[in-house]
RNA sequence: GCGGAAAUAGCUCAGUUGGUAGAGCACGACCUUGCCAAGGUCGGGGUCGCGAGUUCGAGUCUCGUUUUCCGCUCCA
């Protein structure tokens, strides 16, 4: 497939260009766990700046933390990650597909749901012709039959859910005789359980050491310093409080580059907001956050929400953002509306209360909680895969060019001396000494001036200025656009003023403001 | 975790029925040139993913293992 290609192709791109290694290189890698090179690196903060910036700098009652990885065991079990994280799986040895447990079970209830309805079906329109008491009853009788299996099914099915009871599970999926929709089999391995949170141990000596957690996300450290935040930012809701940093999880499977990592960047906004008004919230975040992205320029049709239907327990609104990547629509930001679901459970199992009181209603209450989630990698390769571009040149060449927002640019600009001699170097050099004060430049002066813009072209540097004879003469020197490969003469005094505006993250943060 | 495919220089790959490890690009030095991947000379770089086995001899055959890709599966 053409658009796999495509992908590939970034992939060994980000490698070859310093932006994406794999980690521990040297010995094998390790799995779905990957380095920022040097190019990389400047992408990420420059994502991280534009994020930060519109969320801390531009919004007076948003501030940001930075909370710790590990964190109270206990705030897990509050969370619902404890149980939650650890699905309930079972293969069939035939079709040697896997299923969870539980979704099969539910399948099964589902079915009783449709039978029901068949025979309700069938009764209305054989009674449409003619009432026969007779029928009526033993419909009904089956009906009722049919109902109370599937109750029981139901129940039987929450308690063992509840107790995480796998060989439970197992003997439900026996009983009912569900077979593997593929294989059309019942030969089942036991059901099995996959923890997702990674675990390690606090304290040296064994009788004092206890098992903690690193964070699968980073909001939990955002909801127990909730109350910290607001009473020493003396903060009135609504507020927000934003947060960057590493989450981990360990994927059964972890594929497609850095799209799904073990260990993972998230950006986070915790707004909470009066209960009742969470849903205005929700819709307005759901459309700040779209067009936070929109803002970079790469077309509105790469964009789509994708709702939920099915809801998180914690969850009374929920909506992805998801970017058209070469393989497919994919999901890079969550905008959730959390209710008071996470605070609730840290008043209950931390035994503080953690109530906002209101000034303006004088009461105190939970405040409910839109998160906005974003995935730093998956910005990352939503930008790469954008941005990278095979372009045929009128004289039958291809060129590599990274297309990225200048403001993002790892390098904002290459300055190279037409030829090493005659004092071009050291002109080259006095410019960015000048320069580098404003923004990120680079010296090159190996190989011909061709292939040096490629160079600069395949990193995505927006701007290229090359000092030749006449520089040294008269301080002009020509400079060299990215995307249309055209050039200018200008003075060595304008550079700053052409190029700082251009590739400052201020320019784009103006357009966000409505 | 299951099934399929793959792994040779920094990158892209060649390597015949088992017989001394190669090319292009990239990299370094020098010469020539000077505005869109230039030419020349010389040079550095590989335990052929790793470990066993078969063999006089393994990049090549067998088994194991690791990693990657594709599909399944999963995704707060």
């Amino acid at each position: 497939m053409a658009q796999e290609d495509v992908f590939k192709k970034i992939v060994s791109h980000c490698k070859e260009y310093g932006f994406v290694f794999p980690s521990s290189d040297i010995y094998d890698g390790l799995g779905a766990v990957y380095d920022y090179g040097q190019n990389g690196v400047e992408l990420k903060n420059n994502i991280k700046q534009y994020w930060w910036q519109s969320m801390v700098l531009l919004h007076a009652n948003i501030v940001g933390i930075d909370s710790s990885i590990f964190m109270h065991p206990t705030i897990w079990k509050a969370s619902g990650h404890v149980d939650a994280f650890n699905d309930p799986l079972i293969d069939n040895r035939d079709s040697k597909k896997r299923y969870r447990a539980d979704v099969l079970i539910e399948d099964a209830i589902g079915k009783y749901e449709e039978k029901i309805a068949k025979e309700v079906a069938k009764a209305a329109k054989r009674f449409g012709e003619s009432f026969d008491k007779e029928q009526f009853c033993s419909t009904n009788a089956r009906v009722l039959e049919i109902q109370e299996k599937r109750d029981k099914l139901h129940e039987r099915y929450s308690k063992e859910m509840n107790a995480m009871n796998l060989e439970g599970l197992k003997q439900i999926i026996e009983d009912e005789e569900i077979v593997c929709p593929i294989s059309g089999t019942r030969n089942w391995t036991d059901v099995r359980q996959f923890n997702l949170m990674f675990k390690t141990e606090v304290g040296s000596t064994a009788e004092g050491a206890s098992t903690i957690y690193l964070r699968p996300e980073t909001a939990q450290g955002i909801f127990v310093n909730y109350l910290n935040v607001q009473k020493t930012g003396r903060m009135k809701i609504p507020f927000g409080i934003a947060q960057i940093g590493k989450a981990f999880r360990n994927e059964i499977v972890a594929r497609q580059f850095i799209f799904r990592m073990r260990e993972f960047e998230q950006m986070e906004m915790q707004y909470f907001v009066k209960p009742g008004t969470e849903l205005e919230w929700f819709k307005e975040w759901k459309q700040a956050r779209m067009q936070w992205h929109q803002n970079l320029g790469f077309g509105a049709e790469n964009y789509r929400f994708h709702d939920h239907e099915k809801l998180a327990h914690y969850a009374n609104a929920a909506t992805d953002i998801e970017f058209h990547m070469p393989f497919g629509f994919k999901e890079v930001e969550g905008v959730h509306s959390r209710t008071d679901f996470d605070l609730k459970q840290h008043e209950q199992f931390s035994g503080r209360s953690i109530k906002y009181f209101d000034p303006e209603s004088n009461e105190s209450y939970t405040p409910y909680v839109i998160e906005t989630s974003i995935g730093v990698d998956r910005m990352f390769l939503s930008i790469m895969c954008h941005s990278f571009c095979e372009e045929k040149l009128e004289n039958g060449e291809t060129r590599v060019v990274l297309r990225l927002p200048a403001a993002l640019a790892p390098v904002k600009l290459a300055v190279m001396p037409l030829m090493k001699k005659d004092g071009m170097p050291e002109k080259a050099c006095e410019i960015i000494d000048e320069l580098k004060f404003h923004f990120n430049c680079k010296y090159d002066e190996k190989d011909s001036i061709g292939k040096r813009y490629r160079r600069q072209d395949a990193i995505g540097t927006p701007y290229c200025v090359t000092v030749d004879q006449d520089s040294i003469k008269d301080n002009t020197v020509t400079i060299r656009f990215r995307d249309t490969m055209e050039q200018e003469r200008v003075n060595i005094s304008e550079l700053r003023s052409i190029i700082e505006d251009k590739v400052s993250l201020t320019s784009l943060l103006k357009n966000l403001k409505k």
